[in-house]
RNA sequence: GGGCGAGUGGCGGAAUGGCAGACGCGCCGGCCUUAGGAGCCGGUGCCGCGAAAGCGGCGUGGAGGUUCGACCCCUCUCUCGCCUACCA
């Protein structure tokens, strides 16, 4: 484990621990979810198995958990790479086949050199790197299984009834980018070499622009680039494919990159004017959104302007901007389509709105059968092939006779060998696996071969949840009357990392298993808390490659496991992580050390302190024990207030401050008092969920002295707050005069406003500021917790 | 280019319309001590005046605005971080 782990499980186990000192029934799960890279490089380099590798992992990483006080479910914890585990992916997979969610397909597909294939949203940034590993990712053609996540895509960007982080929701609505439009079909024109009649459908999202679509560009990817070749045009065409295939994802996808095409020499009508225009193919036209075509309108689009400027087209401007003339000149493309925009050289649709003539222009074309109106996403569906040994097999035969074959559910699992032989390579050693590749088809008897494709891990993680509420039933992957009493999970914590991948998936998972009849949930988690990340001391993410990461066991040893604990809570705000850095430790782990000292030995006398064994000067030992008692039960306020709230940062200084004004009246007569033992029963109480091992020691050592029978302080009830010894019966007003601070005045809590405000005019020191001029105005602000005198040009 | 988030002492941070800097680190002083890298007590935003108590000014990236009152709400802007990117 490292210091990231504690980071999230700590105020996880806290939380829990909190909520059973309330009498809720906690389920805090555990689960361990190893496929993948790391555990299978690391197998490579020390030539044993990937299991074996996993499972002493983990079984250290119990030790460390526990080491740590995390209060888990143990007797429900799940191991993903555990046979017993991902039969269930298997299961889920062939359900999900039958349903129509997983499917198989050749595509363009992103490969990394060491985890093969990726899922859209697993590579990242403009470099388009793999998350895992960062090699630089490539295209290939390639036949291979995907989830139909797509069919969710509307239900996905739907979030009412959870409390998600509005970051979470926004990234993940934008990933799936829905844009209303219209898809417009055009057909080529016949000419010298081209019988013509070929359709092209083009995605638009501006069907109002129609009238200035002066060409189409279509992707050089698009199956219609050969047949509107016109031979003249042949070796250029060749030319430019050929570059564009070499050129590199990144190359291609630069926006600052100017413009590039040829023209295929051929031509299509527009279906609205029948304008004959011209057919080019530009890389600028991605093969994978939309149709892979579109209608070029330059006087409305930015890159279609650019294009069209440097190949010496047509700009027709067909949407005006108001007090502008429709044949004006444009200096760039004009985007802006809001109601006060009017089409112009539109023919019958001059005048109109552009919104709503582009709404009536798809009508138009519509009757024809040439247009409709129509939804494009940007989200794809879930590849989830991966070419690699350590991972789950995708339970499937093919067969010569039969094709691809679901393997029957009751000769699930389909399982990993146990012997394996990387020959020295990263290379999926399934596919040399004669044992296993050779299996006889379920359908036809015939000798047929297994897919050696291993799923993406991703996959463990996006059902786990249901897993853990009946991690031994052996004939559905979760019990449907376990599921329906307690998920959705109640509290999720995770990093935004997570949001496009991890989040996504499992809200897919979720309605997929739904729609499969397996569970009633369609939204996996109600409440999504995003933890912040801590980074390495470089403030770069921690990472073995980088060198950066953190190990706790050294100040675990040093300092103990609760210093530790609530050092991670005490550093900032939980959503907000942050460079690591040990630094102040020390605080955190000498106020323990105070509360150890307050509670074992109340009467001892600081040899240090001039003061110790003395009250307060001027202050009773009466108003001593009143005054502890009232910071005690407003810290106890306070406090549960921050737990509920997940502000550990500040319920930390709370008890730190009750731990101060406690310290105040060590040795003195007060720490004999009743009101003495009430208030260091409630810190130990409060402060037992974050550090639970040494208010236990407390805990246990105060019912020993006192004679009682001893039990948990962690199954004591959450104490209540006595609203009587929260009242202050005196109260400091700060005065201001303009708003500045300029002296302060005691009254009693229940004065009324009239006798707030004779006290304040009272003060020698604001009839000083006066100087005999009358006030605008006293305001008496939030029931009179703050006064300020207006004096204007004064 | 687009989206989101964040800018507060030497540092981590607190205060989300009402006393800016809680709590902690660090630093300074004192005590205790054979000793202190332990412990305890006190001080500590910046500038000015003052021997001191104290007094005054400035202060939450910058510029405006709303308000009796703004770290907090609004507008513009700068900087940093994360996500995303020729998505038609």
């Amino acid at each position: 484990l490292h210091i990231g782990h504690w980071y999230i499980v700590t105020p996880s186990d806290a939380l829990a621990r909190f909520h059973r000192m309330h009498g809720d029934n906690v389920f805090f799960p555990i689960g361990f979810d190893a496929f993948g890279l790391p555990a299978e490089n690391a197998a490579i380099k020390n030539g044993g198995h990937p299991f074996t590798w996993t499972m002493s992992n983990i079984e250290t990483m119990r030790r460390q958990f526990r080491s740590m006080g995390a209060t888990f479910a143990w007797d429900a914890e799940v191991v993903t790479a555990d046979p017993s585990y991902y039969r269930w992916n298997q299961w889920l997979f062939l359900r999900f086949l039958e349903a129509g969610l997983a499917y198989r397909a050749r595509s363009a597909v992103d490969w990394c050199p060491n985890d093969g294939t990726l899922a859209r949203e697993q590579v990242e940034g403009t470099e388009r790197r793999c998350w895992r590993c960062g090699a630089a990712v490539e295209k290939r053609d390639l036949d291979q299984w995907f989830l139909r996540t797509t069919r969710y895509a509307d239900e996905l960007l739907d979030f009412s009834g959870l409390d998600w982080p509005e970051p979470i929701r926004a990234m993940q609505t934008n990933w799936i980018g829905r844009s209303e439009g219209a898809e417009i079909e055009f057909e080529v024109a016949p000419d010298d070499q081209q019988r013509g009649g070929d359709r092209i459908r083009v995605f638009t999202t501006r069907p109002d622009t129609l009238f200035g679509a002066t060409f189409m560009v279509l992707a050089p990817e698009h199956p219609l680039v050969g047949a509107l070749t016109a031979p003249g045009r042949q070796a250029e065409v060749a030319a430019y494919l050929e570059q564009a295939r070499r050129q590199t994802e990144i190359e291609r996808l630069s926006t600052d990159r100017p413009k590039t095409g040829v023209r295929l020499g051929s031509h299509a009508f527009n279906p609205i004017n029948g304008a004959e225009i011209p057919i080019f193919i530009a890389d600028y036209v991605l093969a994978g959104y939309g149709t892979g075509a579109i209608m070029a309108v330059p006087a409305h689009d930015e890159r279609d302007f650019e294009f069209a400027t440097k190949f010496g087209l047509e700009i027709r401007r067909v949407v005006a901007a108001p007090g502008t003339a429709a044949g004006d000149p444009l200096a760039a493309a004009y985007l802006t389509h809001a109601d006060d925009q009017r089409l112009v050289n539109s023919g019958r649709f001059d005048g109109l709105p552009a919104d709503e003539g582009g709404a009536a222009i798809v009508a138009a074309l519509a009757n024809q059968g040439r247009a409709e109106p129509k939804v494009t996403y940007r989200l794809r569906d879930w590849l989830i092939s991966r070419q690699r040994y350590w991972g789950t097999p995708i339970p499937v035969i093919y067969c010569e006779r039969d094709g691809i074959v679901p393997v029957p559910m009751d000769q699930l699992p389909v399982q990993l060998p146990e012997t394996v032989d990387y020959a020295g390579s990263g290379d999926n050693p399934l596919t040399r696996d004669e044992a296993f590749l050779r299996v006889d088809c379920p359908t036809c008897g015939q000798p047929a071969r297994r897919e050696t494709d291993t799923m993406d891990t991703f996959v463990d993680s996006s059902w786990y949840w249901y897993r853990y509420l009946s991690p031994g039933a052996t004939d559905v992957p979760v019990d449907r009357a376990m599921s329906d009493r307690w998920t959705p999970v109640d509290q999720y914590t995770g990093g935004a990392e997570h949001a496009v991948m991890h989040l996504l998936y499992s809200r897919f998972f979720t309605k997929a298993m739904a729609d499969c009849g397996l569970i009633g949930d369609r939204e996996p988690f109600r409440r999504l808390f995003n933890q912040g990340q801590i980074l390495g001391a470089d403030g770069e993410r921690m990472s073995k490659s980088r060198g950066n990461v953190q190990d706790p066991d050294e100040l675990v040893k040093r300092y103990g496991a609760d210093t530790m604990r609530l050092f991670l809570m005490f550093m900032g705000p939980w959503d907000q992580g942050g460079p690591w850095s040990p630094t102040g430790i020390g605080g955190v782990h000498r106020f323990l050390n105070r509360v150890w000292t307050l509670i074992l030995d109340a009467h001892g006398r600081e040899p240090g302190d001039p003061d110790a064994g003395s009250l307060p000067a001027g202050e009773t030992a009466a108003a001593g024990r009143s005054a502890i008692r009232a910071a005690a039960h407003r810290t106890l306020r306070d406090v549960s207030a921050d737990y509920e709230a997940f502000r550990f940062n500040t319920m930390i200084a709370k008890l730190m401050e009750l731990a101060n004004a406690l310290f105040r009246y060590r040795g003195t007569e007060v720490a004999g008092s009743l009101e003495w033992a009430e208030a260091t029963r409630l810190l130990l109480l409060m402060l037992a969920p974050a550090a639970p091992h040494i208010t236990e020691e407390l805990w246990s050592r105060r019912l020993t002295a006192a004679g009682e029978p001893w039990a948990s302080i962690h199954s004591q009830p959450w104490p209540q707050v006595d609203p009587a010894a929260v009242v202050e019966s005196i109260r400091e007003i700060p005065i201001q005069v303009n708003g500045k601070l300029r002296d302060r005045v005691t009254v009693a809590s229940d004065a009324s406003s009239a006798e707030i405000e004779a006290a304040v005019m009272g003060r020698e020191r604001i009839l000083a500021i006066l100087e005999g001029r009358t006030p605008e105005r006293v305001v008496l602000a939030g029931g009179g917790r703050l006064v300020n005198i207006v004096l204007r040009d004064g």
